[in-house]
DNA sequence: TAGATACGGTAGGTCTC
DNA sequence: AGACCTACCGTAT
């Protein structure tokens, strides 16, 4: 029998430690117990006294701990021993303890029920050896005791999109909708909690009227009891909704039984910065923020508004942010059927998002690559656990403690410096996961730092390191998902590639981060150095044929073809040649040089018809991280890109980033530009742009701790603030958060307030005359010379 | 319980003349 | 008034 790991847990039991896991089957939800369980971590074999005395010490017995020899050694060298313990609750009185003493466990932080999945090698899809039992309600079937193997099942989950409405405050839930699009048709489903005798007219025929809070929220656990579902979607799903639901509960005195074994479910609050977190034994929450964020995608704002607008292109039923609360309100005192849609509608709006993104695909292949729980975002660190501790294990050793390798800094990726300028034929070749290919090619491993160390065949890293060539285990790990990764390209599964190359990426990050365990500078350096190198060393290699570089970051070099007209189809055909020509290099250089295969793969990847690198401003000297060009579309058509310039800058104003747009298009077809910035310099004055001119800026901390300095963003909202208090609102800054502002004659003000004029001189100098000299200076011209003239005319 | 560094630009704040 | 430094934000890779 195959199932997909939903949910896991332990907690202490009659037997002894017991780990609980939920599985979504073909035949249903499936859980499994392990029983009379143990945690385990390790001590180097030269505290064994040390931490046997401490140990004694203790007011606990010998059978309730086990200090035993282990055919595994430290980094350190010296042979390691294992420490179990049988629960959960003694665990947490002898670990403070011991480190306390001074001893100092390794892998202490494993979890027992991650750790029986990773020494099994079992990520996401789990194989068991025999069928469940089924229970008494025939809801779920049971497994005791099963022994697992990893698999590559492939679940079909039962799904639903939750949402609630609440009053302003959320003390009290108005409905609750659930969405769900079934083989059979939608499934659709409203709760409305509406006190008086008189019911609403017009409500959907899916709406179920509730007298009162306690009994809808009883009939909407009822509902999914029978429901039964794997998962929920939602928007700020957790952070929100669920909180309320949680917390409303709780005051009504209704247990929300969700968990799949019955169990109540719990909500506990993030802590410094980290999200929510929901206990729902059997059941997977997915917030789509979240997951978004997590697959990479990118918007202006997360809102669900926004998110939707931009990918399904509709909207929500009530669009202005502002007086979205308040206009819930009415609805729901006047128009109660409007309500209803509404809240439904947002349900469908993010069941729709899940289903245009791939989200629930991507969420499945991220779990069954790194074995982290399908609701745990990031993780990066773990998720390398998971992949590279059995791996470690089973070739005999065990992980250092944190914070054990070598400190101190570890540089970043190269960028060149600029040579500023407007050009034609521009082409950018680009090293393809270039870290992860530095750790597959030059063997970086933090074993093989170790065991590399008095090899006489190593291979030379940076800052002292030198790596085996025998013992590496990283390089094994970025082979095989470097390998699932083209399968995934060429089967066009965008989701699992994308999964595939942030879990490959996350491999360097982590190392390079001393939150872990294998935390050394020596293996960051030794990717991020030979990344240099290797920078460096292609843009020499492209000179010596003719070509010049204007520019590099990290992984890729911008070659100029010269200014010439060229075919389209000849600078494709160079930048391949160009590719392929870096590429057997390296190959040949790596293998005589070092004895090593080059995974390095250099690509052609973008050509720009037409392209400005600019200068810092007000200098000679070329930007870095900043530019634009005019690449070819599929269909033939000509489109402007832009990377850092203020065109891509949420924090510039609509005016400047459009008047840029505009303006790089009218210099890439050489045709004339002046009316159009004197234009829009006369739409400014003459007040047509006004709502062009609101910035927009995060409050990244609560107002009171700007100190130091404060900033136009949030001298607007120390403004609204007060102005708030003398309206008799509610404070809206306070903690942080967004704010649209303008810059008025007297200063910065939040589009919130009662309009003021608007500074127009700010916005000529300060917004419009940055975009415009970015490129006119590199025309011999000015904004300088056509405001005179501008003058001039009016003179 | 936790991926990283590199960079540019604006505006506020301080120092100097 | 202008030079210089710093805080803050958003971005590239």
């Amino acid at each position: 029998m195959h199932g997909f790991l939903l949910t896991r847990h332990h907690q202490d039991s009659l037997e002894g430690l017991q780990l609980d896991y939920w599985l979504a089957t073909d035949q249903g939800a499936v859980c499994v117990q392990q029983n009379s369980q143990q945690r385990v971590c390790f001590i180097d074999s030269q505290q064994q006294q040390l931490a046997l005395s401490a140990l004694q010490k203790t007011a606990y017995a010998d059978q309730q701990w086990q200090l035993k020899p282990v055919a595994l050694k430290c980094f350190s060298g010296h042979p390691a021993l294992a420490l179990y313990v049988s629960s959960e609750a003694i665990w947490r009185q002898l670990r403070p303890y011991l480190q306390t003493q001074g001893v100092e466990l390794m892998e202490a932080d494993i979890r027992p029920h991650e750790r029986f999945l990773m020494e099994r090698f079992v990520t996401g899809a789990v194989q068991l050896d025999r069928p469940p039992k089924a229970q008494i309600n025939g809801a779920f079937g049971l497994v005791t005791n099963a022994r697992i193997k990893p698999s590559q099942f492939t679940p079909n989950l039962r799904c639903v999109s939750l949402d609630i409405e609440t009053t302003m405050n959320g003390q009290t839930i108005h409905s609750i909708a659930l969405f769900a699009k079934e083989a059979g048709g939608d499934v659709r489903k409203v709760w409305l909690h509406w006190p008086s005798d008189s019911l609403p007219v017009d409500l959907p025929e899916y709406t179920e009227v509730m007298p009162n809070e306690r009994q809808m929220l009883r009939q909407f656990v009822h509902w999914l009891e029978s429901y039964d579902p794997d998962v929920f979607m939602g928007w700020s799903l957790v952070q929100f909704d669920f909180r309320i639901l949680c917390q409303r509960a709780k005051e009504l005195g209704v247990r929300l039984r969700l968990g799949r074994g019955g169990e109540e479910i719990h909500w506990r609050a993030g802590h410094g910065g980290r999200p929510a977190r929901l206990f729902m034994p059997g059941r997977v929450a997915l917030d789509g923020i979240e997951v978004m964020r997590a697959a990479t995608w990118q918007f202006e704002s997360f809102a669900l508004e926004y998110v939707a607008q931009k990918l399904l292109g509709r909207g929500k039923e009530i669009t202005k942010p502002h007086e979205r609360g308040a206009e819930i309100q009415r609805l729901y005192a006047q128009e109660p059927h409007h309500l209803v849609s509404y809240n439904l509608e947002d349900c469908r709006l993010v069941w729709d998002i899940f289903a245009k993104a791939g989200l629930l695909d991507f969420v499945l292949a991220r779990s069954q690559l790194t074995g982290l729980p399908m609701d745990r975002i990031g993780g990066s660190a773990q998720a390398f656990d998971h992949l590279y501790l059995p791996r470690l294990h089973r070739a005999g050793w065990v992980a250092p403690a944190f914070a054990s390798g070598v400190a101190g800094d570890s540089p970043g990726g190269f960028v060149m410096d600029s040579v500023p300028g407007l050009y034609s034929n521009v082409l950018i070749l680009d090293f393809k996961s270039l870290y992860p290919s530095i750790i597959r090619s030059f063997m970086i491993d933090p074993l093989g730092l170790i065991t590399g160390a008095d090899q006489q065949d190593a291979v030379a890293g940076f800052k002292g390191a030198s790596f085996s060539r025998h013992d590496a285990i990283l390089p094994t790990i970025i082979a095989t998902l470097w390998q699932a990764r083209d399968k995934a390209k060429a089967a066009q599964n965008t989701p699992l590639s994308t999964s595939i190359k942030i879990v490959m990426n996350a491999c360097y990050g982590v190392l390079g981060s001393n939150q872990c365990r294998f935390y050394d500078q020596r293996l960051a350096s030794s990717i991020t150095q030979r990344g240099h190198a290797i920078l460096k060393q292609t843009k020499v290699l492209i000179e010596a044929q003719g070509y010049k570089v204007i520019y590099g970051d990290t992984d890729s070099v911008f070659v100029w073809l010269g200014d010439k007209t060229i075919a389209t189809e000849v600078a494709q055909s160079t930048g391949q040649a160009l590719a392929a020509d870096l590429n057997g290099w390296w190959q040949a250089h790596l293998q005589s040089e070092y004895q090593l295969t080059s995974y390095l793969e250099i690509e052609f990847e973008t050509l720009f018809k037409r392209f400005v690198m600019p200068t810092i401003r007000g200098l000679e000297v070329g930007s870095k991280k900043r530019y634009a060009g005019q690449i070819v579309q599929a269909d033939g058509s000509l489109k402007t890109l832009f990377k850092g310039l203020e065109n891509v800058r949420t924090d510039w104003t609509l005016m400047a980033r459009e008047l840029q747009q505009r303006l790089y298009d009218k210099v890439f077809a050489n045709e004339p530009y002046e009316d159009l910035i004197t234009g829009v310099m006369a739409d400014i004055y003459a007040g047509v742009m006004d709502d062009k001119l609101v910035y927009r800026k995060r409050i990244r901390r609560p107002l009171l701790e700007y100190r130091k300095n404060i900033p136009p963003h949030v001298q607007a909202a120390n403004k609204t603030e007060q102005w708030l208090v003398l309206q008799g609102q509610d404070s809206r800054y306070k903690n942080g958060g967004w704010i649209e502002y303008v810059i008025t004659k007297s200063g910065p003000q939040s589009v919130d307030m009662p309009p003021l004029p608007l500074d127009y001189e700010h916005y000529v100098e300060r917004q419009l005359m940055p975009v415009v000299d970015g490129i006119l200076n590199l025309l011999g011209d000015s904004f300088e010379r056509l405001a005179g003239q501008q003058l001039g005319l009016f003179e």
